[in-house]
DNA sequence: AAATGTGAAGTTGTTCACAGCT
DNA sequence: AGCTGTGAACAACTTCACATTT
C-alpha cells in the first residue's frame, strides 16, 4: 500500500511526544552503547517507562521506521529521531545570569554529550569574583545583542534572580533569541513565537511533597 | 480486595492540577508582597499563565473560596493552597551526589523560603575536595540509612551520574525514602508507592529546540 | 510466529456557557 | 452588576484491538 504518512493532516506532532521522543532518543543510545541493533517496540518501551502502543503512536506522528516481525534498527530510529529534534548538529546557547546555578550549569559536562554547548555566558557583572574556574567567556549585558547576532544563537538558558527575569527576557528576544529555558520562579510574558521552558526545583518538590503526603 | 475507600471517589486532583497550584500559590505570594488582599481569578489565571476557568476548576477539586461579585481573599487563599500542598510547615530534604550540580544546589538559596530545608547530603565520596563552602554536613553513603530513619525524612533530591543512579535510588527507597527528585538522565524503575519527578535539562533543551528550528 | 501500524474506543484535561451568589 | 462555581461540550491524549507485513 502507498505511504502517504509524510504529508498527513496538519502534522502536528504533539508536545508531550516530543517530550518523549527525547527519552527514546536517550534509551537507544544505551542500547547502541551495549551493542544492540535491533529493539521491539515492547522493549523499547519498557526502558523508557511507557506502554508499547505509545510509542509506536509517537513514532507514526513522523513516518513508519519499523520491520514487521522484527522490531527496530537502532541506529536508524535514532538517526530518525535526531533528525526530527533538530539536534543532529551541535547548538549553539548561552547562558545568562552567572550565580550559583549558572555557574553549576556552566560547569555541567554533559550538555556536549546531548547535542548542546554553552558558547558564552552574560551576567549585569561579569567580573564579580566566583569561586570556579569555566572555560567559557563571561560578558556583561551590554554584548548580549552582538554575540547573539553574529553567532546566531537561538537559545538561552536564564539563571537569573527573579526580580529582573521579565526585563533580562525581553532584552534576549530583543536580541535574537527564540527559546528559553528558564529557571526563574516567574511566569515569563513573551510574544507567542518565543518558546519558554520553565524549571523550577522548588514547584518540583512541592509536587512531590503532595504526592507522598498521607 | 483493595480498599479505596480513604479515597473519597471524585476527590482525586490531577497532576497538573498540582503543579498549577503550586504557581498559584507563588503569584499569590507576589500580590501580598505588593499589599494586594483580593484579587479575581481573571487577575490570578493572567498572572499565572492560565485561563480563568482553569484557575477556577483547579480550586474548585479542594473546596470553594471566592466570594461572588468579588474575588478570593490573597491570604486565606494561599493559606488553603498551601495546606492542600503540604508546604505549611518547612519539610527536610536530603541530597545524593556531591558533584557539580548537587553543590550548587546545595548552597541555592531559595528552597528555605519556599518550604524545603537540605538537612544533609551525601556522596560516595564525602571527603573530596570541593571548592564552595556549605553549610551542610556530607555524609558517605553508609549513614544515608540512619540519618533518614531518624529524622523521618521522606524526600531526596538525586544528583548522581547515570551509571549509579538505578543503585542508588534502590538505596534511598530502602531507608524510608518515597519522593524523588531525580537529575539523572535515566528513567528510574521503582515500586509504585515512590514518587519520582524528573528534571532533564537536556531533554528541555532539546524540546526548546525543536519548537524553534524552522 | 512475531511485531508493527492504525482506526476506533476510552480516558483525561480544558473551555464554554450560564446559573447562582453577594 | 460583577464574579464565582459547575455541568456540559469539546479537545487532546492514551489504550485497545486487530489487520497487516515480514
Amino acid at each position: 500500500m502507498l505511504n502517504f504518512a509524510h504529508l498527513k493532516k496538519g502534522s502536528v506532532i504533539p508536545r508531550k511526544t516530543i517530550y518523549r521522543l527525547s527519552i527514546y532518543l536517550r534509551c537507544l543510545a544505551r542500547l547502541r552503547e551495549n551493542g544492540i541493533s535491533t529493539v521491539s517496540s515492547e522493549a523499547l518501551a519498557q526502558a523508557a517507562g511507557v506502554k508499547p502502543t505509545q510509542l509506536r503512536k509517537d513514532l507514526a506522528y513522523f513516518g513508519t521506521f519499523g520491520t514487521r516481525g522484527l522490531g527496530y534498527d537502532v541506529g536508524a530510529l535514532s538517526k530518525k529521531i535526531s533528525d526530527k529534534l533538530g539536534t543532529s548538529r551541535l547548538q549553539p546557547v548561552i547562558l545568562v545570569g552567572v550565580g550559583n546555578l549558572g555557574l553549576a550549569l556552566l560547569s555541567y559536562r554533559g550538555f556536549e554529550k546531548e547535542g548542546f554547548e554553552i558558547v558564552a555566558a552574560f551576567d549585569a557583572d561579569p567580573r564579580r569574583k566566583r569561586d570556579k574556574q569555566i572555560k567559557q567567556p563571561i560578558f556583561g549585558m551590554d554584548e548580549l545583542s552582538i554575540v547573539v547576532k553574529e553567532q546566531g544563537i537561538k537559545m538561552a538558558i536564564l539563571t537569573v534572580p527573579a526580580a529582573v527575569a521579565q526585563e533580562v527576557a525581553n532584552h534576549l528576544v530583543e536580541a535574537g533569541i527564540v527559546g528559553i529555558l528558564n529557571f526563574s520562579p516567574i511566569v515569563l510574558a513573551v510574544s507567542e513565537d518565543v518558546m519558554v521552558n520553565n524549571v523550577n526545583l522548588a514547584i518540583e518538590l512541592e509536587n512531590l511533597s503532595y504526592f507522598t503526603q498521607e
